[in-house]
DNA sequence: CTGAAAGCGCTTACAG
DNA sequence: CTGAAAGCGCTTACAG
């Protein structure tokens, strides 16, 4: 590769000071019209390279953004990402992405490299069990933060995430007013918010009903599709056979339907289903799954909008938390109860 | 936030020079071990963060790696992102993503932003119509690259992938020895390498087996779930009634069976399916897809691989081809043939 | 409207 | 084993 071109090189060549190549190229008024169109001309054709590293190193502004998720293969974080990549497609935010797969190590690790780099901020969704010392960190570096989908006790920081004791009753009361009263719930765990408000939420609306719930119907854990499939021989062996499965996401309960459906029974007709996330292969299932929309789109696209805010000054929101409303979208993996023999 | 703590900072409070704490802090063995741990102390003690910007300005290495795919929410990419990370995992090289949708342009932007960056080097799946001039500023700008998934025609880069010739030929081969005659194609398009690689080793396996291709029999587009379930509709309705359908993809073809299920036939039985790819979720699929697998991991760790090698200087290779070798899972979706009234 | 100079926070020869 | 100094490529007051 030949020698770099630099805004020295630039200037040197059209016989002007690198500060008026910085402006501009950075289209500054203070720049004649004909100068600025002159540099321009030349920066492009010499194949100028802009060095971010330079100008973030004197300036203190990177135009990088984090965002660290459970896990991106999975689509509900998918979703979300794919939302926030839209929103900051109009600004000129790079943003880098990491996984942190519930461990607190990995998750630090990388918003320790969002400080060295000098990230304008970070959206995040916690690890499990994050310490509010390591949320406390990033304020003390001045690292802005917005969190999505999950809330960490004692933070005081903008969340954006959908009313998870409302939306699983939405899905309870919808599998009772079908007449189903033995209901199951399969997966989350009682480590997340989402975990703890959707099982409170189906057994409130299982009360409310006047109808019993047992501990044994509770199956913690699945939230994949193959956790899902892997619960269905633990569920159909239930005490007292429920005749519907309340799930924690839509991935386990698409898992869940194709296990039963290996057992020979049939999902939406033998058995009820429902979901939560309404992810966008909820309704390509076989059969379409009944599910709770959770608001994915929205969710991304706020979070960015009030990070894009904050970065620009717009104003420095502090620990509100924004619900979204959930709706029940009912498909074909949930009909009127029938009796297990 | 207090006045940030940098290299002088650690210095003056102990009476040594900013040259003795980078190195102290790198380990360097030039610096007593005395001061060295002295140095680490008080670094930690006063919460520095190491400034990247600063060093990589001065180094020009970033610690940046770029990865480019079509989508990661395509969970195809997603398993090979997967294994990009693990092996990365262990280097000290950050990845930032991007996804270009298969928009020369939106990969042209992304490009750009880690040759800003100072990037050490990028792993791409190139997007449909890269020019060869694209991948050659790359080359100047002295950014190594080494391309998964699809190779860029006139383009002399290192690739991995897998065979896809070869690949579907297993496919198309398995579904002949169960007596099939009329097969389809669905999915894919002639504007990737894959597309029509996979498209041409399906003709080539019929033809050697003396049977007959009709043109009517290919559906070009599907990749995703929602376009293969879509596509049952049309599928069904081919001239002649192909028994079985060879997928460009397992999402196209976990979608199509999705379809044929709705509209009351059987996949696996009535009309066998195949995939290819072999992501994690074909074998939970129902029926269980039999499919090819195609070798996500290991494309992944060894782009990865090669990528921290030449970081690293171990070697500059050129141009290479790797190809994975396929092979055939078979599973539930396809069986012997039943002739469709 | 344009230029000379300082400085962002590191690392790397070089000298001792 | 340690320090003084230069320099990576920008941007930003400041002066003219």
């Amino acid at each position: 590769m030949a020698q770099k071109v630099k805004l020295s090189t630039i200037g040197e060549s059209l016989g002007v000071s690198t500060a008026t190549v910085s402006l501009a190229l950075r289209d500054s008024p203070l720049v004649a019209e004909a100068t600025r169109e002159k540099v321009k001309a030349h920066a492009l054709e010499m194949g100028y390279i802009y060095n971010r590293r330079a100008a973030s190193l004197r300036t203190s502004k990177s135009g990088i953004l984090g965002v660290v998720v459970h896990d991106i293969m999975n689509p509900f974080y998918g979703e979300i990402l794919r939302a926030i990549e839209m929103e900051l497609d109009r600004s000129r935010q790079t943003f880098i992405l990491s996984n942190h797969y519930d461990r607190v190590e990995k998750q630090r690790d990388f918003l320790e490299t969002l400080m060295q780099l000098g990230a304008d901020g970070v959206i995040m969704s916690p690890a499990i069990d994050t310490p509010a010392s390591d949320m406390e960190l990033l304020q003390k570096n001045g690292l802005p933060t917005v969190l999505i989908a999950r809330s960490v006790p004692e933070v005081d920081l903008p969340v954006f995430r959908g009313d998870d004791k409302f939306g699983i009753s939405l899905a309870t009361n919808h599998l009772i007013s079908l007449g189903h009263k033995r209901i199951a719930m399969i997966g989350g765990t009682d480590k997340t918010s989402t975990g703890r408000d959707r099982y409170e939420g189906y057994v409130e609306a299982m009360h409310k009903a006047g109808l019993e719930v047992k501990d044994e119907w509770r199956i913690v854990g699945p939230r994949t599709k193959a956790a899902g499939f892997e619960a269905a021989g633990q569920f159909l062996a239930l005490p007292d056979k429920p005749t519907a499965a309340v799930c924690w996401n839509d991935l386990a309960a698409i898992g869940l339907m194709s296990g039963i459906a290996r057992a020979g029974l049939r999902p939406g007709i033998d058995i009820s289903v429902t979901g939560y996330d309404d992810l966008e292969e909820a309704s390509i299932a076989t059969p379409a799954l009944t599910t709770v929309h959770n608001g994915q789109p929205e969710v991304g696209r706020l979070a960015a909008r009030a990070m894009l805010d904050r970065i620009e000054g717009k104003h420095s929101a502090h620990g509100e938390l924004t619900l979204i409303k959930p709706e029940l979208h009912i498909r074909q993996s949930t009909s009127k109860v029938v009796e297990r023999l």
